[in-house]
DNA sequence: ATTTAATTGAAAATGAAAATCAATATCAAC
DNA sequence: GTTGATATTGATTTTCATTTTCAATTAAAT
Protein backbone atom coordinates (compact mmCIF):
# COMPACT_ATOMS: atom_id res chain seq x y z
CA UNK A 1 0.00 0.00 0.00
CA UNK A 2 1.35 3.36 -1.04
CA UNK A 3 -1.46 4.90 0.65
CA UNK A 4 0.45 5.41 3.60
CA UNK A 5 3.02 7.63 1.67
CA UNK A 6 0.36 9.65 0.33
CA UNK A 7 -0.93 10.13 3.82
CA UNK A 8 2.19 11.00 5.26
CA UNK A 9 3.10 13.22 2.63
CA UNK A 10 -0.21 14.74 2.91
CA UNK A 11 0.04 14.95 6.38
CA UNK A 12 -2.80 12.80 7.12
CA UNK A 13 -4.07 10.11 9.79
CA UNK A 14 -5.15 6.63 8.77
CA UNK A 15 -8.19 5.64 10.97
CA UNK A 16 -9.99 2.52 11.61
CA UNK A 17 -12.42 3.31 9.13
CA UNK A 18 -10.08 4.39 6.55
CA UNK A 19 -8.67 1.17 7.22
CA UNK A 20 -11.25 -0.78 6.64
CA UNK A 21 -13.18 1.23 3.62
CA UNK A 22 -10.34 0.81 1.86
CA UNK A 23 -9.30 -2.65 2.49
CA UNK A 24 -13.06 -3.58 1.50
CA UNK A 25 -13.59 -1.36 -1.25
CA UNK A 26 -9.99 -2.35 -2.84
CA UNK A 27 -10.44 -6.14 -2.13
CA UNK A 28 -13.74 -6.21 -3.80
CA UNK A 29 -13.33 -6.03 -7.76
CA UNK A 30 -16.35 -3.71 -7.94
CA UNK A 31 -18.03 -0.62 -9.45
CA UNK A 32 -18.74 0.96 -5.97
CA UNK A 33 -21.35 3.63 -5.94
CA UNK A 34 -21.09 5.77 -2.30
CA UNK A 35 -24.30 4.05 -0.83
CA UNK A 36 -23.47 0.57 -1.78
CA UNK A 37 -20.10 0.57 -0.07
CA UNK A 38 -21.64 2.78 2.71
CA UNK A 39 -24.27 -0.47 3.61
CA UNK A 40 -21.43 -2.83 2.89
CA UNK A 41 -19.57 -1.07 5.96
CA UNK A 42 -22.58 -0.59 8.11
CA UNK A 43 -22.40 -4.54 8.26
CA UNK A 44 -18.76 -4.58 9.62
CA UNK A 45 -18.60 -1.06 11.24
CA UNK A 46 -22.47 -0.51 12.41
CA UNK A 47 -21.47 3.19 13.50
CA UNK A 48 -19.77 4.46 10.19
CA UNK A 49 -21.62 7.66 8.93
CA UNK A 50 -22.46 8.20 5.02
CA UNK A 51 -19.84 10.93 5.10
CA UNK A 52 -16.94 9.12 5.99
CA UNK A 53 -17.83 7.05 3.06
CA UNK A 54 -18.01 10.08 0.72
CA UNK A 55 -14.94 11.51 2.04
CA UNK A 56 -12.67 7.62 2.14
CA UNK A 57 -13.67 8.01 -1.79
CA UNK A 58 -12.25 11.23 -2.46
CA UNK A 59 -9.24 10.68 -0.84
CA UNK A 60 -8.97 7.52 -2.45
CA UNK A 61 -9.49 9.33 -5.53
CA UNK A 62 -6.79 12.04 -4.69
CA UNK A 63 -4.44 9.42 -3.80
CA UNK A 64 -4.41 8.30 -7.00
CA UNK A 65 -6.24 4.57 -6.01
CA UNK A 66 -9.61 4.95 -7.50
CA UNK A 67 -10.96 7.04 -10.27
CA UNK A 68 -14.79 8.30 -10.62
CA UNK A 69 -16.89 6.68 -13.41
CA UNK A 70 -20.75 6.99 -14.04
CA UNK A 71 -22.46 4.20 -15.80
CA UNK A 72 -24.85 6.88 -17.31
CA UNK A 73 -27.24 6.58 -13.93
CA UNK A 74 -26.86 9.82 -12.34
CA UNK A 75 -24.59 8.43 -9.13
CA UNK A 76 -20.90 8.48 -9.27
CA UNK A 77 -19.39 5.40 -9.32
CA UNK A 78 -15.54 4.41 -7.81
CA UNK A 79 -13.04 2.03 -9.39
CA UNK A 80 -10.30 1.00 -8.26
CA UNK A 81 -6.89 1.66 -9.93
CA UNK A 82 -4.85 -0.80 -8.23
CA UNK A 83 -4.37 -2.95 -10.66
CA UNK A 84 -3.78 0.08 -13.21
CA UNK A 85 -4.57 -1.77 -16.64
CA UNK A 86 -7.22 0.69 -18.13
CA UNK A 87 -10.10 -0.96 -19.80
CA UNK A 88 -13.46 0.03 -20.84
CA UNK A 89 -17.31 -0.82 -19.70
CA UNK A 90 -20.01 -2.72 -21.29
CA UNK A 91 -23.09 -1.82 -19.02
CA UNK A 92 -26.35 -4.21 -18.75
CA UNK A 93 -29.15 -2.17 -18.51
CA UNK A 94 -31.09 -5.47 -17.44
CA UNK A 95 -29.60 -6.44 -14.68
CA UNK A 96 -26.63 -3.88 -14.49
CA UNK A 97 -24.15 -6.44 -14.58
CA UNK A 98 -20.91 -4.53 -15.86
CA UNK A 99 -18.30 -6.13 -18.06
CA UNK A 100 -14.84 -5.19 -18.34
CA UNK A 101 -13.11 -5.26 -22.05
CA UNK A 102 -9.61 -4.17 -23.28
CA UNK A 103 -9.41 -3.71 -26.95
CA UNK A 104 -5.58 -1.75 -27.90
CA UNK A 105 -6.93 -1.62 -31.43
CA UNK A 106 -9.74 0.59 -30.43
CA UNK A 107 -7.35 2.83 -28.25
CA UNK A 108 -4.90 3.36 -31.13
CA UNK A 109 -7.81 4.05 -33.42
CA UNK A 110 -8.82 6.96 -30.52
CA UNK A 111 -5.36 8.56 -30.50
CA UNK A 112 -5.15 8.64 -34.49
CA UNK A 113 -8.74 10.73 -34.11
CA UNK A 114 -7.34 13.06 -31.52
CA UNK A 115 -4.08 13.64 -33.14
CA UNK A 116 -6.58 14.55 -36.26
CA UNK A 117 -7.80 16.94 -34.19
CA UNK A 118 -5.09 18.31 -33.01
CA UNK A 119 -6.63 17.07 -29.50
CA UNK A 120 -4.21 16.32 -26.30
CA UNK A 121 -6.08 13.48 -24.60
CA UNK A 122 -6.14 12.83 -21.05
CA UNK A 123 -8.61 10.10 -20.58
CA UNK A 124 -11.54 8.48 -22.29
CA UNK A 125 -14.27 6.96 -21.90
CA UNK A 126 -15.77 4.37 -23.66
CA UNK A 127 -19.10 2.51 -22.44
CA UNK A 128 -21.73 -0.04 -24.34
CA UNK A 129 -25.05 -0.37 -23.10
CA UNK A 130 -26.90 -2.89 -23.93
CA UNK A 131 -28.32 -6.38 -22.74
CA UNK A 132 -26.27 -9.44 -21.83
CA UNK A 133 -26.90 -13.05 -22.66
CA UNK A 134 -28.80 -13.68 -19.97
CA UNK A 135 -31.03 -10.31 -19.95
CA UNK A 136 -30.97 -10.96 -23.69
CA UNK A 137 -32.90 -14.20 -23.67
CA UNK A 138 -35.64 -13.15 -20.88
CA UNK A 139 -36.57 -9.96 -22.75
CA UNK A 140 -37.47 -12.23 -26.13
CA UNK A 141 -39.38 -14.83 -23.77
CA UNK A 142 -41.17 -11.82 -22.71
CA UNK A 143 -41.96 -10.70 -26.45
CA UNK A 144 -43.51 -13.34 -26.92
CA UNK A 145 -45.86 -13.53 -24.36
CA UNK B 1 -41.03 18.74 -37.69
CA UNK B 2 -42.74 15.86 -36.87
CA UNK B 3 -43.04 17.02 -33.42
CA UNK B 4 -46.27 17.90 -33.99
CA UNK B 5 -47.47 14.01 -34.89
CA UNK B 6 -46.05 13.12 -31.28
CA UNK B 7 -48.15 15.94 -29.91
CA UNK B 8 -51.19 15.04 -31.31
CA UNK B 9 -50.50 11.07 -31.18
CA UNK B 10 -49.93 11.30 -27.47
CA UNK B 11 -52.86 14.24 -26.52
CA UNK B 12 -50.46 17.09 -25.87
CA UNK B 13 -50.29 20.52 -26.38
CA UNK B 14 -47.95 23.28 -28.69
CA UNK B 15 -47.61 26.02 -26.52
CA UNK B 16 -45.97 29.33 -27.26
CA UNK B 17 -43.19 28.39 -24.85
CA UNK B 18 -42.68 25.02 -26.24
CA UNK B 19 -42.30 26.08 -29.77
CA UNK B 20 -39.80 29.09 -28.92
CA UNK B 21 -37.85 26.49 -26.85
CA UNK B 22 -37.87 24.12 -28.80
CA UNK B 23 -36.81 26.22 -31.97
CA UNK B 24 -33.77 27.44 -30.02
CA UNK B 25 -32.63 24.47 -29.13
CA UNK B 26 -33.05 22.78 -32.31
CA UNK B 27 -31.46 25.70 -34.48
CA UNK B 28 -28.73 26.19 -32.36
CA UNK B 29 -26.36 23.18 -32.57
CA UNK B 30 -24.79 23.02 -29.13
CA UNK B 31 -24.74 20.48 -26.13
CA UNK B 32 -27.59 22.84 -23.83
CA UNK B 33 -27.52 22.11 -20.28
CA UNK B 34 -31.13 22.70 -18.95
CA UNK B 35 -29.47 25.86 -17.22
CA UNK B 36 -27.67 27.53 -20.16
CA UNK B 37 -31.14 26.63 -22.45
CA UNK B 38 -33.21 28.40 -19.61
CA UNK B 39 -30.94 31.64 -19.86
CA UNK B 40 -31.17 31.99 -23.36
CA UNK B 41 -34.89 31.76 -22.99
CA UNK B 42 -34.87 34.29 -20.74
CA UNK B 43 -33.84 36.87 -22.71
CA UNK B 44 -36.80 36.26 -25.40
CA UNK B 45 -39.56 35.43 -23.29
CA UNK B 46 -38.73 36.70 -19.91
CA UNK B 47 -41.54 35.26 -17.86
CA UNK B 48 -40.48 31.39 -18.87
CA UNK B 49 -40.19 29.12 -15.70
CA UNK B 50 -36.97 26.45 -14.98
CA UNK B 51 -39.44 23.91 -15.05
CA UNK B 52 -40.95 24.50 -18.18
CA UNK B 53 -37.28 24.20 -20.07
CA UNK B 54 -36.59 21.14 -17.81
CA UNK B 55 -40.21 19.97 -19.43
CA UNK B 56 -39.54 20.75 -22.88
CA UNK B 57 -36.25 19.03 -22.56
CA UNK B 58 -37.53 16.06 -21.45
CA UNK B 59 -40.55 16.16 -23.99
CA UNK B 60 -38.07 16.03 -26.74
CA UNK B 61 -36.12 13.02 -25.31
CA UNK B 62 -39.47 11.18 -25.38
CA UNK B 63 -40.37 12.03 -28.75
CA UNK B 64 -36.90 10.80 -29.97
CA UNK B 65 -36.37 14.52 -30.98
CA UNK B 66 -32.85 15.17 -28.08
CA UNK B 67 -30.83 12.95 -26.20
CA UNK B 68 -29.51 13.26 -22.70
CA UNK B 69 -25.48 13.26 -22.50
CA UNK B 70 -23.33 13.72 -19.74
CA UNK B 71 -19.47 14.51 -20.12
CA UNK B 72 -18.26 14.31 -16.63
CA UNK B 73 -19.41 17.05 -15.31
CA UNK B 74 -22.35 16.45 -12.73
CA UNK B 75 -25.32 18.07 -15.05
CA UNK B 76 -27.16 16.28 -17.59
CA UNK B 77 -26.50 17.83 -21.02
CA UNK B 78 -29.18 17.34 -23.89
CA UNK B 79 -28.56 17.05 -28.01
CA UNK B 80 -30.65 17.62 -30.97
CA UNK B 81 -31.06 14.23 -32.68
CA UNK B 82 -32.48 15.77 -35.78
CA UNK B 83 -29.62 15.23 -38.11
CA UNK B 84 -29.76 11.63 -36.92
CA UNK B 85 -25.68 11.00 -37.34
CA UNK B 86 -24.49 9.39 -34.95
CA UNK B 87 -21.20 10.93 -33.83
CA UNK B 88 -18.69 10.32 -30.55
CA UNK B 89 -17.31 13.60 -29.14
CA UNK B 90 -13.98 14.98 -28.04
CA UNK B 91 -14.30 17.28 -24.63
CA UNK B 92 -11.97 19.97 -23.38
CA UNK B 93 -11.29 20.24 -19.91
CA UNK B 94 -9.53 23.42 -20.80
CA UNK B 95 -12.22 25.65 -22.11
CA UNK B 96 -15.38 23.35 -22.34
CA UNK B 97 -15.02 22.90 -26.14
CA UNK B 98 -16.81 19.96 -27.99
CA UNK B 99 -15.71 18.27 -30.85
CA UNK B 100 -17.67 15.90 -32.71
CA UNK B 101 -15.93 13.17 -34.65
CA UNK B 102 -17.12 10.03 -36.62
CA UNK B 103 -14.85 7.12 -36.98
CA UNK B 104 -16.58 3.81 -38.53
CA UNK B 105 -13.79 1.71 -37.79
CA UNK B 106 -14.23 2.17 -34.07
CA UNK B 107 -17.83 1.76 -34.43
CA UNK B 108 -17.07 -1.66 -35.91
CA UNK B 109 -15.02 -2.20 -34.01
CA UNK B 110 -17.47 -2.16 -30.72
CA UNK B 111 -19.70 -4.31 -32.65
CA UNK B 112 -16.97 -7.25 -32.61
CA UNK B 113 -16.54 -6.27 -29.04
CA UNK B 114 -19.68 -6.80 -28.46
CA UNK B 115 -20.19 -10.02 -30.39
CA UNK B 116 -17.17 -11.39 -28.45
CA UNK B 117 -19.07 -11.06 -25.12
CA UNK B 118 -22.70 -11.87 -26.13
CA UNK B 119 -23.09 -8.96 -25.75
CA UNK B 120 -26.65 -7.06 -27.34
CA UNK B 121 -25.65 -3.28 -27.54
CA UNK B 122 -28.36 -0.50 -27.37
CA UNK B 123 -25.91 2.54 -27.31
CA UNK B 124 -22.61 3.47 -26.79
CA UNK B 125 -20.60 6.82 -25.52
CA UNK B 126 -17.28 6.94 -26.38
CA UNK B 127 -16.03 10.70 -25.21
CA UNK B 128 -12.43 11.72 -25.30
CA UNK B 129 -11.23 14.58 -22.81
CA UNK B 130 -8.45 16.62 -22.94
CA UNK B 131 -7.28 20.28 -24.04
CA UNK B 132 -8.07 21.52 -27.55
CA UNK B 133 -4.84 22.96 -29.62
CA UNK B 134 -5.47 26.23 -27.77
CA UNK B 135 -5.57 25.23 -24.37
CA UNK B 136 -3.08 22.93 -25.25
CA UNK B 137 -0.49 26.50 -26.10
CA UNK B 138 -2.17 28.04 -22.91
CA UNK B 139 -1.02 25.30 -20.78
CA UNK B 140 2.59 25.08 -22.06
CA UNK B 141 3.10 28.88 -21.83
CA UNK B 142 2.27 28.83 -17.94
CA UNK B 143 4.20 25.73 -17.16
CA UNK B 144 6.78 28.04 -18.16
CA UNK B 145 6.60 30.87 -15.53
C1' DA C 1 -68.22 30.36 -27.29
C1' DT C 2 -67.94 26.43 -24.29
C1' DT C 3 -65.68 22.76 -22.28
C1' DT C 4 -62.07 19.77 -20.95
C1' DA C 5 -57.68 18.51 -20.20
C1' DA C 6 -52.93 19.89 -20.68
C1' DT C 7 -49.60 23.47 -19.43
C1' DT C 8 -47.62 27.07 -17.00
C1' DG C 9 -44.75 29.49 -13.29
C1' DA C 10 -43.72 29.66 -8.50
C1' DA C 11 -42.66 27.24 -4.83
C1' DA C 12 -41.79 23.06 -2.41
C1' DA C 13 -39.82 18.41 -2.59
C1' DT C 14 -36.36 15.22 -3.78
C1' DG C 15 -31.83 12.90 -3.96
C1' DA C 16 -26.86 12.84 -4.37
C1' DA C 17 -22.92 14.99 -2.72
C1' DA C 18 -20.44 18.41 0.04
C1' DA C 19 -19.88 21.38 4.01
C1' DT C 20 -20.26 22.40 9.14
C1' DC C 21 -19.15 21.62 13.73
C1' DA C 22 -18.50 19.87 18.38
C1' DA C 23 -16.64 15.65 20.13
C1' DT C 24 -13.02 12.26 19.44
C1' DA C 25 -8.93 9.84 17.73
C1' DT C 26 -4.33 9.82 15.67
C1' DC C 27 0.43 10.35 15.99
C1' DA C 28 4.73 12.94 16.46
C1' DA C 29 7.36 14.94 20.07
C1' DC C 30 8.57 14.60 24.50
C1' DG D 1 3.33 6.30 28.14
C1' DT D 2 1.68 11.10 28.27
C1' DT D 3 0.80 15.25 26.01
C1' DG D 4 -0.90 18.35 22.65
C1' DA D 5 -1.72 19.92 18.06
C1' DT D 6 -4.58 18.89 14.51
C1' DA D 7 -7.01 15.72 11.47
C1' DT D 8 -11.21 12.94 11.51
C1' DT D 9 -15.64 11.41 12.79
C1' DG D 10 -20.86 11.13 12.73
C1' DA D 11 -24.85 13.82 12.83
C1' DT D 12 -26.80 17.39 10.78
C1' DT D 13 -27.33 21.03 7.63
C1' DT D 14 -26.52 22.91 3.16
C1' DT D 15 -26.05 22.94 -1.74
C1' DC D 16 -27.17 22.03 -6.27
C1' DA D 17 -29.57 19.81 -10.18
C1' DT D 18 -33.80 18.08 -11.23
C1' DT D 19 -38.68 16.81 -10.36
C1' DT D 20 -43.14 17.41 -8.37
C1' DT D 21 -47.10 19.92 -6.77
C1' DC D 22 -50.82 23.00 -7.37
C1' DA D 23 -53.79 26.80 -8.50
C1' DA D 24 -54.31 29.74 -12.42
C1' DT D 25 -54.08 29.90 -17.41
C1' DT D 26 -54.30 28.28 -22.11
C1' DA D 27 -54.80 25.19 -26.21
C1' DA D 28 -57.79 23.06 -29.14
C1' DA D 29 -61.75 20.04 -30.07
C1' DT D 30 -66.73 20.43 -30.16
MN1 LIG E 1 -13.97 -1.24 -14.50
MN1 LIG F 1 -22.81 15.97 -30.23
ZN1 LIG G 1 -28.00 -8.30 -17.71
ZN1 LIG H 1 -10.07 24.23 -24.99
Amino acid sequence: MDLKDYLKKKGLKLTKQREKIITHFLNKDKHFSAEELYNAMKKRMPGVGYATVYRTLNLLVRAGLATKISFGENITRFEPLHRNEHHDHMVCIGCGKIVEFKHPKIERLQKEVARRYNFYTQSHALELYGYCKKCRKKNISKEKK
